[in-house]
DNA sequence: AATTGTGATGATAGCGCTATCATCATGAAA
DNA sequence: TTTCATGATGATAGCGCTATCATCACAATT
C-alpha cells in the first residue's frame, strides 16, 4: 500500500524513473534546461510527457524560498476602473511564470492592512497595492518587505519604492481648464464620494476656477461621502448597484442646478455620473452643450457612443496595470529596487457635449 | 550563520519555544484549537502574536495535501459580466479560509484547457469554471479532478457535477414574448457575436417569435462573430474597447432598421448594445418606445437611469458567483458531490423603453 | 604523465508544516 | 486494586521539491 499521505499525481521522482536519471535533473531540465545535455533533456521531457507531470507549486515554493506569487490588493472590483487595471495585470504576467493573489480591500484600511499582512507572510515575489492611502502599519510593512513594491494609481507622494499612475490633480485641472477655454463660468464638480483621489482632482478643478475667478465652493457636490456606498447591509439598490451608478449622476446633476446660481457645465468624476448627467439634461430638456456641458472622466466606451458624444478625461487604467506587472517582472529579473516615479500621463478627449458655440459664450 | 536557505520570518517552531510547548502543539492551536486545553492555547495565541507568526501556506499545503485554494476560470474580464461573477466570488470566499487562483482564458478554449491542467496540478479545494463548451479534454480532466467542479454561467446541458446558472433560453424567450405582448411585430435580436449562451438567448428569442408567427431570420444581427473583437493585435479602437461596446451598439441597430422591412423593437443582447441602441435612436429622432422598443439584458445600474430608462433581463450574476463560492464551501466541508442543477432565476424588468402606447399597437 | 579545468550528473539534506502513532496523566468503571 | 477509556501533549517521519556540494568523465594544458 502506498503512503496514504503522498498525492496520486506523478512526482519529480517517477519522471526520474521514466527518463532514466536522478530526480535533480528532472528539476534541472525545468529550471534551468540548458545546463543539461539535450539527449536527456529530451528524454526527460518526454517522460514528464507521458505521465503529464505537473510540478507541485507548493514543494517548489517550499523548497527554493522565493515564490512566484504576485500580491495584488484593489479597494474594489465593484468600480470598472479598477478591473481594468486587474485586466492589465493579468495580461502583463501572461507568459510569465508569476501567479498574481489577488485581494479586496472594499476600501477598508483596516481590511487592507490585514491582506496586506497576510499576503507578506507568503513571501510574494512582488506586492501590488492600490494607492497611497494605507495605514501607516502597513506603510511599515510594505517598506520592509522583502520583495518589490509596485503602488498603483496614484503619483502625488513620495512612494515606497515604485509608483505607477498620474496626477489626478492635473486630470482635474486639465478637463476644468477645457471647459473654461469653452466659455462655460458656472463650472460644477460631480464628486460623489471623496477619497484620495477623487480629492486631488477636485483640488485641480478648484486651481483652474480660482485662475479665472470664477470658483465658487457651492457648485462642488460631495455629500455622497455615505457608508451606504460601500456598506454591505445597505438596502439592495444601492448594495448590488456600483457606487458610481448612472442614478447618483441624474440625482447629483438636479442638485448642482438647484444650487444658487446654477450650473451651465459639470465636470463629472466618472463617465458613469456623466452618463447619468446626459439622461438627465435630456430628461430636463437641457440642451448640451449649448445649455449644459458634461466632461467624464476616464474616457469609457460609453461616452464615445452617447448623443452626443461626452469629453472625458482619458486616464491608462489598462496600461498602468499592464506596466505595474511589467515592472514587477523586470525587478525581480533585475533584482533592482530603484525608485521610480512613473506618469503615464491622461489627455483630454474632446468631444461634442463639451464644443460649447462660441456666440453663446 | 543560520541556514541561508531558510525564510527569515518565526516558524511554528520558534513559536513553540516561546510558548514552551511543541511545534504540533502549535499546528494544532492553528487548525483545531478545540482540542487543546485553554490556558496553553492561550499562551500559543500570544506567543504567535508577539512573533506576528503567519503559517507558510506552502509547507502547510505539501504536509497535508489538501490545499485551501479555489480555481476559477473565467473567459474575460473586459465583459463586465464576468467581473460581477467574480466579485461574487470574492465575497463569497471571504472569511473562509479559501483563496481564489484566477484564470482568464480570453475566450480560448485550448487556452482554458492549459489554465485547467495547470490548475489541477495543483490540486485545488475546488474547481468553478464558466459555461459549458470546453474541450473533450478538459471535460475529461474536470471529470477525473479530485474536488468539487462547479460549472456557472449556463444550465442547459448535464453537468460535470454541480451547475449554477440560468437558462439563456428563457431569458430570451421571456424578454422577447414581453417585447411581443406589448405589441411589436417586426423585433430584431442584436447578438453581437455568437457563443452557446447568447446562442441559446437567439434560440429564445427565435421560440417566441416563431410562436406568435412573426419570425424573421434577417432581423437577428450576429456578424461581429469577428476575431477582432478578442484578438490581442487587433486595432486599438477595439482592443482596448470592450467587445460589446456601445458603438457597436449603435452600429448594429442602424443595420437592423435597414433590413427589408426594418424592425420597430430591438432585442440587445447585453446593455451596453442596448444604451448604444438608445443613443443611435435619439440621434436618428427615433420616439423610443414609440418608434422603437429598446430592451437590453442583464440589467445593469446603467439601464435603470436612462431617459428613457430601458427594459432589461436581470441576470443573477452577482449571485452566481456567490454562490458558486458557497457551494464550493459546502461541497468541501460536506465532502459530498452530489449533482446539482441550481437554477437562480430570472426576470423581465420592465421600464419605460418597451411600454407602447396600447393605440398604436 | 600529471595537472587543471569544464561540463554533466548525482547524493544529501533540508524547506516548514502536518498525519500518524505513541505516551502519559487522570478518573470512571469493573 | 485493576482495567480501560479519555483527553492532552509529544516524537517521528515524511510531503515533493531544490540548494549545495560532491563526483566523474573527458579534454586541454603544462
Amino acid at each position: 500500500m502506498p503512503n496514504p499521505r503522498s498525492h496520486d499525481g506523478p512526482t519529480l521522482a517517477s519522471v526520474a524513473q521514466r527518463a532514466g536519471c536522478s530526480p535533480i535533473t528532472v528539476s534541472r531540465v525545468l529550471n534551468s534546461p540548458e545546463i543539461v545535455s539535450p539527449e536527456l533533456r529530451e528524454r526527460v521531457i518526454a517522460a514528464a510527457a507521458e505521465l503529464s507531470y505537473h510540478v507541485n507549486v507548493a514543494a517548489r515554493t517550499l523548497a527554493s524560498i522565493r515564490t512566484n506569487t504576485v500580491g495584488v490588493i484593489l479597494p474594489s472590483l465593484t468600480i470598472h476602473i479598477f478591473t481594468d487595471v486587474l485586466r492589465g495585470i493579468y495580461d502583463g504576467v501572461r507568459d510569465t511564470n508569476l501567479r498574481v493573489m489577488l485581494g479586496n480591500s472594499h476600501y477598508d484600511q483596516n481590511e487592507e492592512e490585514r491582506l496586506i499582512r497576510e499576503f507578506l507572510g507568503q513571501k510574494p515575489a512582488a506586492m501590488i497595492v492600490s494607492g497611497i492611502e494605507q495605514t501607516a502599519s502597513s506603510r511599515r510593512m510594505l517598506e520592509a518587505a522583502k520583495c518589490p513594491v509596485i503602488q498603483i494609481m496614484d503619483l502625488d507622494d513620495d512612494p515606497i519604492e515604485c509608483i505607477i499612475g498620474f496626477s489626478h490633480f492635473d486630470a482635474g485641472y486639465q478637463i476644468t481648464r477645457h471647459l473654461v477655454e469653452q466659455g462655460y463660468r458656472r463650472i460644477g464638480f460631480m464628486a460623489g464620494w471623496v477619497n484620495k483621489r477623487s480629492l486631488g482632482r477636485l483640488n485641480g478643478w478648484r486651481r483652474a476656477l480660482e485662475e479665472a475667478g470664477i470658483y465658487d465652493p457651492a457648485r462642488v457636490l460631495a455629500d455622497m461621502t455615505d457608508d451606504r456606498l460601500i456598506d454591505p447591509s445597505a438596502p439592495d439598490d444601492l448594495r448590488y448597484g456600483d457606487p458610481s451608478s448612472a442614478l447618483h449622476g441624474r440625482m447629483m446633476l438636479r442638485k448642482l442646478l438647484a444650487v444658487d446660481g446654477g450650473i451651465d457645465a459639470v465636470f463629472c468624476n466618472n463617465d458613469i455620473f456623466a452618463v447619468g448627467a446626459l439622461f438627465e439634461a435630456q430628461a430636463l430638456r437641457l440642451r448640451v452643450p449649448e445649455d449644459l456641458g458634461i466632461a467624464g472622466f476616464n474616457d469609457t466606451d460609453l461616452v464615445r457612443a452617447s448623443h452626443p458624444p461626452l469629453s472625458s478625461l482619458r486616464t491608462p487604467r489598462y496600461e498602468i496595470g499592464l506596466r505595474a506587472a511589467g515592472e514587477a517582472v523586470c525587478r525581480l529579473d533585475q533584482n533592482s529596487r530603484t525608485p521610480a516615479i512613473i506618469d503615464l500621463g491622461i489627455e483630454v478627449a474632446v468631444r461634442t457635449s463639451t464644443m460649447r458655440p462660441q456666440a453663446s459664450g
